[in-house]
DNA sequence: ATAATAATAGTAATCATTACTGATAACGAT
DNA sequence: ATCGTTATCAGTAATGATTACTATTATTAT
């Protein structure tokens, strides 16, 4: 895999935001930087990224790809009002429990929907 | 909500699969107890099913949205190869912990990922 | 510096899903 | 039972995120 200026943005990107945006929001960062970089090009380096296992993909129920620049063991809480991503700590509890089925865990996805603290509060007003 | 004869094939169509099909899946199927009926209205009809928490949908990383007629709580595995999804079984650790956090659960999608026992076999072989 | 070729910008194509439209069917009121 | 209202349907067109394609540019080993 060459250098490009291109990926090396696009990680940097991701890597130092703590939301999980989607390819369009890189994108959009991207070209504060770099104006003229293709929305082709960010999507082929966030599959590249994400077949690396450099970066983390989330399929959700808005139809976007979201990517999470921290691959460390970790849950999402998803607002089902707003659809924000919030980070959880490392539950990772039942991989033993699933592994005796003979099924060897390499990844997991686990994600809890509900209302995050700003939208259930404003539901109360 | 009026009857129809359409969505209560559907309903019965995924109700008994112990699978995770997809939108087309579930047409193909339809399509042998009703010739005439329409993709717009399986999808119409997975949608308002879901909308009611009569099933659940599974968005995973072929692109494709999967449906499951068990809305108990569980979760599942999903070979990274083949793209089989089996169901786990209730795994529901960390709910508590994360309510903790002000976070109210109305519902969680928890997959791991890895080779099923079919896909594992064949690596070896 | 040069050649070989990975990566890019820009655009076209793909494909799951959704929206639209005129026809059909469910069902409460008569 | 028929009628009128309107939800639902079949069929098709539109949408939109993602991927593929192509000529050009940039990286890197020699």
């Amino acid at each position: 895999m060459r250098y490009s200026r291109q990926r090396e943005l696009i990680t940097d990107i991701i890597k130092n935001r703590c939301d999980h945006p989607t390819a369009d929001m890189i994108y959009g960062s991207a070209r504060e930087m770099e104006p003229n970089i293709s929305l082709g090009t960010v999507y082929r380096n966030l599959k590249l990224l994400a077949d690396e296992k450099e970066i983390i993909t989330l399929e959700t129920e808005d139809k976007k790809i979201h990517y999470d620049g921290d691959t460390s063991r970790h849950s999402h809480f998803i607002c089902s009002k707003c659809g924000n991503i919030i980070d959880l700590f490392k539950p990772a509890k039942t991989p033993a429990e699933i592994e005796e089925l003979g099924l060897s865990i390499t990844g997991e996805k686990c994600i809890y929907y509900g209302l995050c603290n700003l939208c259930a509060n404003e539901t109360i007003e």
